[in-house]
DNA sequence: CGCCCGACTGAGAGCGCTTGCACGAGGGGC
DNA sequence: GCCCCTCGTGCAAGCGCTCTCAGTCGGGCG
């Protein structure tokens, strides 16, 4: 076999000219059909394959989009919000016949090296998540040039950056605490994320845009681990113990909640309502009982996520990044 | 700024020739050094950064790793194993400044996808795991003939494949046996992974290694969740009330076993030993009591992968690929 | 003082592919 | 029957880089 076939080899066999060949492998437009059947055949039988680096250095396109994730916590790859999100960016991206390529960023310390990479015309484009207040990944990439979309609002302030896809996280906790307004309940607490994730800022504002004056102390923050609920919802039932309602800002700390309760022999819904965030089919599946929440579409923002990069990527001049705020909706079972 | 800057741009600025940027930026051997700095100025101003499509063009190096991920299961990717070994691999791959390309191989359909992947010169080497009895993609990716390593023993009779990194399964199901019988047990059961992966079975021979004519009944089947090691537990405690050791197959199905025994009020370790496999940090921190399992170092499998592709790369002629079994650990905790 | 050798540097030939352009043939309109 | 236009094909110029090879320039040695 030795050496992999090129398109002269190609050309040569089929009795054209490169020109041709390279023409029916990119989808033969205006080649006459004897002309595509033979240079197809010869393809077939010298088993040729496209030389990537050579098209992509006349084409200017390399065919692979850069996913970057940057990891100051502990386990952001195997939480299953980032698993669907992946699954969507990478499902979409191979709808385009694009490739994925991961870019890890254990830490500052390789800005640099993601910079370079970005700007060596490895990818044609980049999608990253900006999850926390202080990213500074945004204003890197947003430095290098290359087309980017933003999973998640980036922090306000960041500049003129690229589009992003966020779901309506402040208009889905409006939706959850009206809900428990609507069943009655009076004194309604929130169980709030980490400060410095945007996500959980939009919620604390949604549930404070239809409970304008309520007292700080229903206010009680958690940091989206099912522990921290667990705790949460306990500090909360010693501080206000006419709570009948609780609007949890993720999944897992209600789950956490719904364990308190059912420890301290608190009924629910009939003592406490309550509602939680996201929807993540391994929490609300196994909760007791199941769980009410605000469901976010996931792996559809992931998608949403590659399709506008997409389209930046076929207009380069247009200027129109337009972000998109995904809808979420209120998911009734049986704790509110 | 425009266009970016090219080695010739880079060349006319700092007064020299193209070659001598050339090897300024690949390392600058023997290049007088008033030359070398006046180019390191050069680029610098300009912000040049090498094109890799035409690099790669001629190097015929990529200096990519292609990670392909089949997942006939739904959630491989959220698997803690996977994340830990994935994060070697980021790790090792980033020490040798090699990109990683993730190919999520979502069924058989894509097969041809990846095939030509791989051919077109995309990447260097290709890094998958072989976790199934049956899978074909090892075959495949075989035929390609591009330098690859496993991650995990691929199934006996797959051919001369490409060399394997997996740890001593065998040899540490053997250890854990033994402990259990240096602790006097004497009707020690075995909770089994699925039949169709491959380290499920080295534990089963492992086990069976030590504990030669163990009865039939002694060996219940899981299939590494939670909730099937809860259920085997239970089955194995109304077939055989003499129990009084168990090894399970991996941490999360031990979790499930020990939810089981404590229903049932059974003490562990004083009325039932137990054994895990893995020592995921995860599940072995949250038992109660902590539990005894056999530690293998996933995220240091995941480099070592990595070497061994590199290795590989770097002597193509050499048909020399040694398959690697790494070791494990008996870590004596609370249960056993 | 001239020659030879070593150490650098530059010229140039590709790597495999796409694509603008020229060219040739065939067909329709006048 | 001639001209022009269209369609299909080939020619050839690069894309930006590496690397071989030849050339240049000093310096040491005879």
């Amino acid at each position: 076999m030795g050496p992999r076939p090129t398109l002269e080899a190609v050309a040569a066999r089929a009795g054209v000219s490169r020109a041709t060949v390279s023409r029916v492998v990119n989808g033969a437009v205006g080649v006459r059909p004897p002309l595509v059947d033979k240079v197809r055949k010869a393809v077939e039988e010298l088993g040729y394959v496209p030389n990537h680096a050579a098209r992509s250095l006349v084409t200017r396109r390399t065919g692979a989009v850069a996913v970057i994730i940057a990891e100051p916590e502990f386990r952001v790859f195997s939480d299953p919000f980032f698993e669907q999100q992946i699954r969507g960016i990478s499902r979409e991206l191979s709808a385009h016949s694009a490739q994925l390529v991961l870019l890890w960023v254990e830490g500052a310390g390789e800005h640099e090296r993601i910079a370079r990479y970005l700007e060596g015309g490895h990818v044609d484009g980049a999608l990253a998540f900006s999850l926390h207040k202080d990213d500074q990944l945004a204003s890197l990439i947003a430095r290098t040039r290359i087309p980017a979309v933003f999973g998640g609002r980036p922090a306000p302030g960041a500049g003129p950056l690229a589009p992003f896809v966020d779901c309506d996280n402040r208009g889905g906790a409006r939706e959850a605490v009206r809900h428990l307004v609507s069943l009655g309940r009076r004194r309604i607490a929130h169980i709030a994320g980490p400060r410095d994730k945007i996500a959980a800022l939009d919620r604390i504002d949604g549930y404070r845009d239809v409970l304008v004056d309520a007292p700080e102390e229903l206010l009680w923050q958690g940091d989206f681990t099912e522990e921290s609920g667990a705790r949460a919802m306990a500090g909360l039932l010693d501080r206000c113990p006419g709570l009948d309602g609780v609007f949890v800002a993720n999944d897992l700390m209600a789950a956490g909640a719904l364990r308190t309760l059912r420890e301290r022999g608190v009924r629910v819904p009939q003592d406490v309502a309550v509602v939680g965030f996201d929807d993540m089919a391994a929490v609300t599946g196994v909760t007791d009982p199941p769980l009410t929440t605000v469901r976010q579409d996931i792996e559809g923002m992931g998608r949403l996520m590659v399709r506008l990069l997409m389209r930046l990527l076929d207009r380069p001049g247009d200027e129109a990044p337009a972000s998109v705020i995904t809808p979420t909706t209120l998911v009734r079972r049986a704790t509110a």
